[in-house]
DNA sequence: GTGGTCTAGACCACG
DNA sequence: GTGGTCTAGACCACT
Protein backbone atom coordinates (compact mmCIF):
# COMPACT_ATOMS: atom_id res chain seq x y z
CA UNK A 1 0.00 0.00 0.00
CA UNK A 2 1.03 3.40 -0.73
CA UNK A 3 -0.55 6.88 -0.66
CA UNK A 4 -1.01 9.49 -4.07
CA UNK A 5 0.34 12.06 -3.91
CA UNK A 6 0.26 15.62 -5.85
CA UNK A 7 3.54 16.59 -7.18
CA UNK A 8 2.59 20.33 -6.40
CA UNK A 9 2.63 19.86 -2.54
CA UNK A 10 4.87 18.80 0.09
CA UNK A 11 4.30 15.15 0.39
CA UNK A 12 4.40 15.62 4.79
CA UNK A 13 2.16 19.04 4.48
CA UNK A 14 -0.35 16.20 2.30
CA UNK A 15 -0.01 13.63 4.99
CA UNK A 16 -0.91 16.55 7.62
CA UNK A 17 -3.78 17.28 5.70
CA UNK A 18 -4.87 13.79 5.46
CA UNK A 19 -4.69 13.31 8.87
CA UNK A 20 -6.57 15.92 10.18
CA UNK A 21 -9.03 15.43 7.64
CA UNK A 22 -9.37 12.16 9.10
CA UNK A 23 -10.06 14.28 12.68
CA UNK A 24 -12.81 16.17 11.52
CA UNK A 25 -14.70 13.65 9.54
CA UNK A 26 -14.56 11.91 13.16
CA UNK A 27 -12.32 8.64 11.24
CA UNK A 28 -9.94 9.06 14.12
CA UNK A 29 -10.95 10.14 17.42
CA UNK A 30 -9.88 11.64 20.67
CA UNK A 31 -7.68 9.57 22.56
CA UNK A 32 -6.90 7.30 19.89
CA UNK A 33 -3.66 5.47 19.22
CA UNK A 34 -2.03 6.48 15.47
CA UNK A 35 0.07 3.98 13.81
CA UNK A 36 3.76 4.02 15.13
CA UNK A 37 5.83 6.63 12.98
CA UNK A 38 7.59 3.85 10.90
CA UNK A 39 4.19 1.71 10.26
CA UNK A 40 2.73 4.82 8.99
CA UNK A 41 5.54 5.41 7.03
CA UNK A 42 5.86 1.80 5.71
CA UNK A 43 1.92 2.31 4.63
CA UNK A 44 1.70 5.70 2.98
CA UNK A 45 5.24 4.73 1.33
CA UNK A 46 7.31 7.56 2.66
CA UNK A 47 10.47 7.78 4.47
CA UNK A 48 10.13 7.16 8.02
CA UNK A 49 11.96 11.08 8.61
CA UNK A 50 8.73 12.46 7.03
CA UNK A 51 6.31 10.73 8.78
CA UNK A 52 8.33 11.40 12.14
CA UNK A 53 7.82 15.46 10.97
CA UNK A 54 4.04 14.44 10.15
CA UNK A 55 3.84 13.56 14.03
CA UNK A 56 5.98 16.53 15.21
CA UNK A 57 3.88 18.95 13.61
CA UNK A 58 0.85 17.64 14.60
CA UNK A 59 1.92 17.35 17.99
CA UNK A 60 3.18 21.13 17.56
CA UNK A 61 -0.36 22.01 16.61
CA UNK A 62 -1.97 20.37 19.84
CA UNK A 63 -3.30 17.95 17.96
CA UNK A 64 -1.75 15.13 19.08
CA UNK A 65 0.50 14.06 22.51
CA UNK A 66 3.25 11.75 22.55
CA UNK A 67 3.30 9.14 25.68
CA UNK A 68 7.30 8.25 25.73
CA UNK A 69 8.07 4.70 24.66
CA UNK A 70 4.04 4.32 24.28
CA UNK A 71 3.48 5.95 20.72
CA UNK A 72 1.28 9.01 19.41
CA UNK A 73 -1.84 9.83 20.67
CA UNK A 74 -4.80 12.07 19.24
CA UNK A 75 -5.17 14.88 22.17
CA UNK A 76 -8.33 14.22 24.36
CA UNK A 77 -9.28 17.51 24.81
CA UNK A 78 -12.39 18.21 21.93
CA UNK A 79 -12.36 21.78 22.06
CA UNK A 80 -8.75 22.04 20.02
CA UNK A 81 -10.45 19.48 17.41
CA UNK A 82 -13.09 22.17 17.18
CA UNK A 83 -11.53 24.86 17.29
CA UNK A 84 -9.32 23.02 14.62
CA UNK A 85 -12.06 22.23 12.17
CA UNK A 86 -12.91 25.78 12.08
CA UNK A 87 -9.61 27.42 11.39
CA UNK A 88 -9.62 24.99 8.31
CA UNK A 89 -12.60 25.87 6.99
CA UNK A 90 -12.04 30.10 7.20
CA UNK A 91 -8.06 29.48 6.22
CA UNK A 92 -9.66 27.52 3.20
CA UNK A 93 -12.16 30.02 2.27
CA UNK A 94 -10.08 33.56 3.01
CA UNK A 95 -7.63 31.97 0.60
CA UNK A 96 -10.10 31.22 -1.95
CA UNK A 97 -11.73 34.57 -1.94
CA UNK A 98 -8.01 36.09 -2.02
CA UNK A 99 -7.47 34.00 -5.28
CA UNK A 100 -10.92 35.28 -6.63
CA UNK A 101 -10.25 38.25 -6.18
CA UNK A 102 -6.71 39.06 -7.13
CA UNK A 103 -7.75 37.04 -10.38
CA UNK A 104 -10.47 39.50 -11.19
CA UNK A 105 -13.64 37.50 -10.11
CA UNK A 106 -16.32 38.21 -8.02
CA UNK A 107 -17.42 36.60 -5.57
CA UNK A 108 -20.99 36.17 -6.51
CA UNK A 109 -19.90 34.69 -10.27
CA UNK A 110 -17.95 32.00 -8.43
CA UNK A 111 -20.16 30.89 -5.67
CA UNK A 112 -23.05 31.13 -8.22
CA UNK A 113 -20.77 28.93 -10.32
CA UNK A 114 -20.15 26.54 -7.68
CA UNK A 115 -23.50 26.23 -6.35
CA UNK A 116 -24.56 25.05 -9.68
CA UNK A 117 -26.32 27.72 -10.79
CA UNK A 118 -23.46 29.01 -13.29
CA UNK A 119 -24.01 25.70 -15.31
CA UNK A 120 -27.53 25.63 -15.72
CA UNK A 121 -27.97 29.08 -17.01
CA UNK B 1 7.23 51.81 -5.59
CA UNK B 2 7.15 47.67 -4.87
CA UNK B 3 4.06 45.50 -4.48
CA UNK B 4 3.08 43.26 -2.18
CA UNK B 5 3.68 39.67 -2.14
CA UNK B 6 2.23 36.66 -0.07
CA UNK B 7 5.17 34.72 1.53
CA UNK B 8 3.78 31.49 0.48
CA UNK B 9 3.38 31.90 -3.26
CA UNK B 10 5.96 32.20 -5.59
CA UNK B 11 6.54 36.01 -6.48
CA UNK B 12 6.69 35.05 -10.37
CA UNK B 13 3.13 33.39 -9.96
CA UNK B 14 1.91 36.37 -7.91
CA UNK B 15 2.77 38.53 -10.81
CA UNK B 16 1.15 35.77 -13.82
CA UNK B 17 -1.77 36.57 -11.49
CA UNK B 18 -2.35 40.14 -11.04
CA UNK B 19 -1.34 40.85 -14.45
CA UNK B 20 -4.33 38.12 -15.93
CA UNK B 21 -6.17 39.65 -13.82
CA UNK B 22 -5.77 43.22 -15.18
CA UNK B 23 -6.82 41.55 -18.15
CA UNK B 24 -9.84 39.88 -16.66
CA UNK B 25 -11.06 42.94 -15.55
CA UNK B 26 -9.80 45.21 -18.11
CA UNK B 27 -7.78 46.74 -16.98
CA UNK B 28 -5.41 45.83 -19.43
CA UNK B 29 -6.94 45.90 -22.88
CA UNK B 30 -5.75 43.53 -25.84
CA UNK B 31 -2.95 44.75 -27.86
CA UNK B 32 -2.13 47.35 -25.15
CA UNK B 33 1.73 47.43 -24.88
CA UNK B 34 3.12 46.06 -21.77
CA UNK B 35 6.01 47.84 -19.96
CA UNK B 36 9.64 46.43 -20.70
CA UNK B 37 11.23 43.64 -18.43
CA UNK B 38 13.54 46.32 -16.60
CA UNK B 39 10.75 49.03 -15.98
CA UNK B 40 8.26 46.48 -14.94
CA UNK B 41 10.81 44.83 -12.32
CA UNK B 42 11.99 48.28 -11.07
CA UNK B 43 8.01 49.38 -10.23
CA UNK B 44 7.31 45.55 -8.87
CA UNK B 45 10.55 45.47 -6.58
CA UNK B 46 11.53 42.30 -8.53
CA UNK B 47 14.62 40.98 -9.42
CA UNK B 48 14.40 41.50 -13.10
CA UNK B 49 15.36 37.34 -13.95
CA UNK B 50 11.91 36.70 -12.31
CA UNK B 51 10.28 39.32 -14.28
CA UNK B 52 11.90 37.75 -17.38
CA UNK B 53 9.76 34.56 -16.21
CA UNK B 54 6.40 36.36 -15.69
CA UNK B 55 6.63 37.35 -19.64
CA UNK B 56 7.75 34.10 -20.15
CA UNK B 57 5.12 32.61 -19.06
CA UNK B 58 2.70 34.62 -20.37
CA UNK B 59 3.56 34.25 -23.69
CA UNK B 60 3.49 30.31 -23.28
CA UNK B 61 0.26 31.18 -22.07
CA UNK B 62 -0.91 32.73 -24.92
CA UNK B 63 -1.75 36.07 -23.36
CA UNK B 64 1.13 37.90 -25.11
CA UNK B 65 3.03 38.14 -28.27
CA UNK B 66 6.66 39.41 -28.39
CA UNK B 67 7.19 41.60 -31.34
CA UNK B 68 11.55 41.85 -31.83
CA UNK B 69 12.52 45.77 -30.87
CA UNK B 70 8.93 46.89 -29.49
CA UNK B 71 8.50 44.88 -26.81
CA UNK B 72 5.54 42.86 -25.62
CA UNK B 73 1.97 43.03 -26.44
CA UNK B 74 -1.20 41.97 -25.10
CA UNK B 75 -3.02 39.64 -28.04
CA UNK B 76 -5.52 40.64 -29.89
CA UNK B 77 -7.27 37.52 -29.81
CA UNK B 78 -10.25 38.27 -27.97
CA UNK B 79 -10.99 34.28 -27.38
CA UNK B 80 -8.29 33.80 -25.88
CA UNK B 81 -8.67 36.18 -23.11
CA UNK B 82 -12.24 34.85 -22.87
CA UNK B 83 -10.88 31.33 -22.83
CA UNK B 84 -8.65 31.99 -20.17
CA UNK B 85 -11.12 33.20 -18.03
CA UNK B 86 -13.07 30.38 -17.76
CA UNK B 87 -9.67 28.47 -17.70
CA UNK B 88 -9.33 30.09 -14.35
CA UNK B 89 -12.23 30.00 -12.75
CA UNK B 90 -12.45 26.19 -13.72
CA UNK B 91 -8.86 25.77 -12.37
CA UNK B 92 -9.65 27.89 -9.41
CA UNK B 93 -12.79 26.06 -8.13
CA UNK B 94 -11.35 22.65 -8.86
CA UNK B 95 -8.66 23.08 -6.69
CA UNK B 96 -10.64 24.87 -4.06
CA UNK B 97 -13.04 21.29 -3.81
CA UNK B 98 -10.32 19.02 -3.75
CA UNK B 99 -8.81 20.79 -0.68
CA UNK B 100 -11.91 20.81 0.87
CA UNK B 101 -12.50 17.08 0.49
CA UNK B 102 -8.76 16.34 1.19
CA UNK B 103 -9.62 18.60 4.52
CA UNK B 104 -13.00 16.14 5.57
CA UNK B 105 -15.39 19.07 4.59
CA UNK B 106 -18.54 18.72 2.39
CA UNK B 107 -19.03 20.61 -0.56
CA UNK B 108 -22.51 21.97 0.67
CA UNK B 109 -20.87 22.91 4.10
CA UNK B 110 -18.82 25.39 2.54
CA UNK B 111 -20.88 26.83 -0.01
CA UNK B 112 -23.53 27.46 2.72
CA UNK B 113 -20.82 28.97 4.74
CA UNK B 114 -19.96 31.30 1.91
CA UNK B 115 -22.89 31.86 0.72
CA UNK B 116 -23.71 33.17 4.25
CA UNK B 117 -26.39 30.82 4.94
CA UNK B 118 -24.56 28.75 7.32
CA UNK B 119 -24.10 32.23 9.69
CA UNK B 120 -27.91 33.20 10.03
CA UNK B 121 -29.57 29.32 10.04
CA UNK C 1 -3.03 6.43 42.12
CA UNK C 2 -0.66 7.93 39.94
CA UNK C 3 2.24 10.90 40.35
CA UNK C 4 1.98 13.15 37.72
CA UNK C 5 5.83 13.93 35.44
CA UNK C 6 6.72 16.10 33.31
CA UNK C 7 6.38 15.95 29.79
CA UNK C 8 9.69 16.76 29.09
CA UNK C 9 12.04 15.00 31.31
CA UNK C 10 12.42 11.17 31.23
CA UNK C 11 10.31 9.60 34.25
CA UNK C 12 13.10 7.78 35.71
CA UNK C 13 14.63 11.14 36.04
CA UNK C 14 11.98 12.55 37.89
CA UNK C 15 11.42 9.55 39.97
CA UNK C 16 15.05 9.55 41.03
CA UNK C 17 14.74 13.56 41.98
CA UNK C 18 11.67 12.59 43.77
CA UNK C 19 13.08 10.27 46.01
CA UNK C 20 16.56 12.16 46.69
CA UNK C 21 14.21 14.77 47.51
CA UNK C 22 12.22 13.36 50.24
CA UNK C 23 15.30 12.28 51.80
CA UNK C 24 16.79 15.45 51.66
CA UNK C 25 13.91 16.95 53.80
CA UNK C 26 13.59 14.23 55.67
CA UNK C 27 10.56 12.62 54.46
CA UNK C 28 12.31 9.30 54.14
CA UNK C 29 14.68 8.43 56.93
CA UNK C 30 18.79 6.70 57.03
CA UNK C 31 18.15 2.97 56.91
CA UNK C 32 14.10 3.03 56.21
CA UNK C 33 12.71 0.52 53.89
CA UNK C 34 11.42 1.75 50.81
CA UNK C 35 8.72 0.07 48.84
CA UNK C 36 9.39 -2.59 46.63
CA UNK C 37 9.69 -2.12 43.02
CA UNK C 38 6.30 -3.65 41.76
CA UNK C 39 4.77 -1.53 44.72
CA UNK C 40 6.21 1.90 44.12
CA UNK C 41 5.61 0.99 40.35
CA UNK C 42 2.19 0.51 40.75
CA UNK C 43 1.76 3.52 43.03
CA UNK C 44 3.76 5.84 40.68
CA UNK C 45 1.98 4.32 38.00
CA UNK C 46 4.37 3.35 35.81
CA UNK C 47 5.95 0.36 34.20
CA UNK C 48 7.84 -1.63 36.53
CA UNK C 49 11.11 -2.09 34.39
CA UNK C 50 11.15 2.02 35.00
CA UNK C 51 11.16 1.54 38.61
CA UNK C 52 13.93 -1.21 38.50
CA UNK C 53 15.72 1.26 37.01
CA UNK C 54 15.20 4.30 39.76
CA UNK C 55 16.04 1.81 42.05
CA UNK C 56 19.23 0.47 40.30
CA UNK C 57 20.40 3.90 40.04
CA UNK C 58 19.53 5.17 43.36
CA UNK C 59 22.12 2.30 44.49
CA UNK C 60 24.68 2.91 41.99
CA UNK C 61 24.49 6.80 43.78
CA UNK C 62 25.15 4.89 46.96
CA UNK C 63 21.45 5.91 48.39
CA UNK C 64 20.56 3.03 49.01
CA UNK C 65 21.34 -0.89 50.11
CA UNK C 66 19.74 -4.19 49.03
CA UNK C 67 19.88 -6.69 51.42
CA UNK C 68 18.84 -9.84 49.17
CA UNK C 69 15.32 -11.34 50.44
CA UNK C 70 14.69 -8.24 52.46
CA UNK C 71 14.34 -5.27 50.21
CA UNK C 72 15.74 -1.81 49.45
CA UNK C 73 16.79 0.35 52.68
CA UNK C 74 18.00 3.87 52.76
CA UNK C 75 21.99 3.79 53.35
CA UNK C 76 22.13 4.14 57.57
CA UNK C 77 25.67 6.28 56.25
CA UNK C 78 24.13 9.98 57.34
CA UNK C 79 27.36 11.58 55.73
CA UNK C 80 26.76 10.18 52.61
CA UNK C 81 23.21 12.08 52.99
CA UNK C 82 24.87 15.10 53.25
CA UNK C 83 27.25 14.71 50.59
CA UNK C 84 24.17 13.99 47.99
CA UNK C 85 22.49 17.21 49.21
CA UNK C 86 25.58 19.42 47.88
CA UNK C 87 26.23 17.40 45.09
CA UNK C 88 22.66 18.42 44.23
CA UNK C 89 22.98 21.73 45.00
CA UNK C 90 26.26 22.27 43.28
CA UNK C 91 25.09 20.54 39.74
CA UNK C 92 21.77 21.93 40.10
CA UNK C 93 23.57 25.61 40.48
CA UNK C 94 25.85 24.90 37.53
CA UNK C 95 23.56 23.63 35.27
CA UNK C 96 21.83 26.62 36.09
CA UNK C 97 24.28 29.26 35.41
CA UNK C 98 25.74 27.51 32.10
CA UNK C 99 22.30 28.17 30.74
CA UNK C 100 21.90 31.61 31.77
CA UNK C 101 25.45 32.11 29.99
CA UNK C 102 24.56 30.11 26.91
CA UNK C 103 20.95 31.96 26.81
CA UNK C 104 22.93 35.58 26.71
CA UNK C 105 22.36 36.72 30.28
CA UNK C 106 24.35 38.00 33.11
CA UNK C 107 24.54 36.34 36.27
CA UNK C 108 23.80 39.16 38.15
CA UNK C 109 21.02 40.10 36.24
CA UNK C 110 19.52 36.35 36.87
CA UNK C 111 20.31 36.70 40.85
CA UNK C 112 18.48 40.59 40.96
CA UNK C 113 15.56 39.09 39.28
CA UNK C 114 15.06 36.06 41.53
CA UNK C 115 15.98 37.77 45.00
CA UNK C 116 13.07 40.37 44.15
CA UNK C 117 15.37 43.22 43.65
CA UNK C 118 14.62 43.20 39.65
CA UNK C 119 11.01 44.16 40.28
CA UNK C 120 11.54 46.72 43.16
CA UNK C 121 13.91 48.81 41.51
CA UNK D 1 35.98 25.19 12.55
CA UNK D 2 33.28 23.19 14.56
CA UNK D 3 31.34 24.12 17.97
CA UNK D 4 31.62 22.15 20.78
CA UNK D 5 27.90 20.53 22.12
CA UNK D 6 26.96 19.08 25.41
CA UNK D 7 26.13 15.58 24.74
CA UNK D 8 22.55 15.62 26.38
CA UNK D 9 21.48 18.20 24.62
CA UNK D 10 19.92 17.74 20.78
CA UNK D 11 22.32 19.96 18.88
CA UNK D 12 19.92 21.80 17.18
CA UNK D 13 18.68 23.08 20.31
CA UNK D 14 22.44 23.96 21.26
CA UNK D 15 22.71 25.92 17.88
CA UNK D 16 18.84 27.80 18.71
CA UNK D 17 19.97 28.44 21.79
CA UNK D 18 23.08 29.91 20.75
CA UNK D 19 21.55 31.48 17.96
CA UNK D 20 19.07 33.07 20.22
CA UNK D 21 21.82 34.04 22.64
CA UNK D 22 23.27 36.11 20.40
CA UNK D 23 20.22 37.70 19.74
CA UNK D 24 19.83 38.59 23.58
CA UNK D 25 23.02 40.24 23.81
CA UNK D 26 23.06 42.23 20.39
CA UNK D 27 25.80 40.28 18.77
CA UNK D 28 23.06 39.73 15.86
CA UNK D 29 20.82 42.96 15.05
CA UNK D 30 17.31 43.01 13.73
CA UNK D 31 17.69 43.01 9.96
CA UNK D 32 20.64 41.81 9.59
CA UNK D 33 21.41 38.22 7.40
CA UNK D 34 21.75 34.99 8.44
CA UNK D 35 24.47 32.78 7.09
CA UNK D 36 23.13 30.75 4.71
CA UNK D 37 22.11 27.01 5.71
CA UNK D 38 24.93 25.70 4.19
CA UNK D 39 27.45 28.06 5.65
CA UNK D 40 26.55 27.81 8.97
CA UNK D 41 26.22 23.74 9.18
CA UNK D 42 29.84 23.73 7.41
CA UNK D 43 30.92 26.62 10.06
CA UNK D 44 29.27 24.20 12.99
CA UNK D 45 30.33 21.10 11.60
CA UNK D 46 27.26 20.06 11.56
CA UNK D 47 24.81 18.01 8.64
CA UNK D 48 23.29 20.85 6.46
CA UNK D 49 20.03 19.17 7.51
CA UNK D 50 20.46 20.02 10.61
CA UNK D 51 21.47 23.38 10.37
CA UNK D 52 18.30 23.62 8.16
CA UNK D 53 16.02 22.23 10.91
CA UNK D 54 17.74 25.13 13.64
CA UNK D 55 16.61 27.78 10.80
CA UNK D 56 12.87 26.24 10.48
CA UNK D 57 12.31 26.60 14.32
CA UNK D 58 13.65 29.83 15.14
CA UNK D 59 11.19 31.20 11.88
CA UNK D 60 8.75 29.16 13.55
CA UNK D 61 9.55 30.91 17.09
CA UNK D 62 9.04 34.60 15.14
CA UNK D 63 12.66 35.23 15.33
CA UNK D 64 13.63 34.99 11.91
CA UNK D 65 11.81 35.25 8.45
CA UNK D 66 13.41 33.76 5.38
CA UNK D 67 12.90 35.66 1.45
CA UNK D 68 13.14 32.90 -0.69
CA UNK D 69 16.25 32.86 -3.01
CA UNK D 70 17.69 35.64 -0.54
CA UNK D 71 18.38 34.28 2.15
CA UNK D 72 17.17 34.24 6.14
CA UNK D 73 16.76 36.93 8.20
CA UNK D 74 16.63 38.36 11.99
CA UNK D 75 13.35 39.72 12.36
CA UNK D 76 12.97 43.64 11.90
CA UNK D 77 10.28 43.71 14.90
CA UNK D 78 12.42 44.66 17.91
CA UNK D 79 9.50 43.89 20.33
CA UNK D 80 9.53 40.40 19.30
CA UNK D 81 13.24 40.64 20.64
CA UNK D 82 12.24 42.04 23.57
CA UNK D 83 9.96 39.34 24.20
CA UNK D 84 12.36 36.42 23.55
CA UNK D 85 14.56 37.87 26.37
CA UNK D 86 11.49 37.81 29.03
CA UNK D 87 10.38 34.81 27.96
CA UNK D 88 13.42 33.56 27.77
CA UNK D 89 14.32 34.33 31.49
CA UNK D 90 11.13 33.94 32.85
CA UNK D 91 11.44 30.33 31.39
CA UNK D 92 15.05 29.95 32.56
CA UNK D 93 14.16 30.82 36.27
CA UNK D 94 10.33 29.05 36.44
CA UNK D 95 12.18 25.57 35.24
CA UNK D 96 15.08 26.55 38.30
CA UNK D 97 12.82 26.80 40.94
CA UNK D 98 10.70 23.78 39.73
CA UNK D 99 13.86 21.60 40.43
CA UNK D 100 14.75 23.47 43.69
CA UNK D 101 11.80 22.65 45.22
CA UNK D 102 11.48 18.85 43.97
CA UNK D 103 14.75 18.27 45.37
CA UNK D 104 13.92 19.62 48.62
CA UNK D 105 15.96 22.74 48.35
CA UNK D 106 14.12 26.14 49.52
CA UNK D 107 14.33 29.35 47.27
CA UNK D 108 16.69 30.91 49.66
CA UNK D 109 19.03 28.69 50.38
CA UNK D 110 19.90 28.35 46.71
CA UNK D 111 19.85 32.11 46.12
CA UNK D 112 22.11 32.66 49.04
CA UNK D 113 24.50 30.20 47.39
CA UNK D 114 24.38 31.87 44.59
CA UNK D 115 25.19 35.25 45.13
CA UNK D 116 28.23 34.32 47.09
CA UNK D 117 26.59 34.42 51.00
CA UNK D 118 27.10 30.43 50.71
CA UNK D 119 30.87 30.01 50.49
CA UNK D 120 31.39 32.97 52.62
CA UNK D 121 29.68 31.69 56.12
C1' DG E 1 23.29 31.25 -4.96
C1' DT E 2 19.15 30.55 -1.55
C1' DG E 3 15.82 27.72 1.38
C1' DG E 4 13.20 23.39 1.30
C1' DT E 5 11.99 18.45 0.69
C1' DC E 6 12.97 13.64 0.58
C1' DT E 7 15.40 9.24 1.06
C1' DA E 8 18.38 5.83 3.26
C1' DG E 9 20.35 4.23 7.03
C1' DA E 10 22.30 4.61 11.60
C1' DC E 11 22.10 5.35 16.52
C1' DC E 12 20.03 6.73 20.98
C1' DA E 13 17.05 7.09 25.20
C1' DC E 14 12.85 5.71 27.03
C1' DG E 15 9.27 2.40 28.84
C1' DG F 1 8.66 -1.75 20.94
C1' DT F 2 8.31 3.72 20.86
C1' DG F 3 9.67 8.58 19.37
C1' DG F 4 13.73 11.39 18.37
C1' DT F 5 18.23 12.91 16.45
C1' DC F 6 21.81 13.00 13.11
C1' DT F 7 24.37 12.23 8.83
C1' DA F 8 25.07 11.83 3.86
C1' DG F 9 23.65 12.81 -0.33
C1' DA F 10 20.27 13.93 -3.82
C1' DC F 11 16.91 16.88 -6.05
C1' DC F 12 13.76 20.87 -6.51
C1' DA F 13 11.87 25.69 -6.99
C1' DC F 14 12.87 30.36 -6.53
C1' DT F 15 15.60 34.75 -7.18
Amino acid sequence: MSFEFLPDKPIYQQLIDRITGELIRGVIRPGEKLPSVREYAVEAGVNANTMQRVYKELEGMGITETKRGQGTFVTENPERLQTLREERKAQLIADFLRDIEALGFTREEITDYMTGRGRND
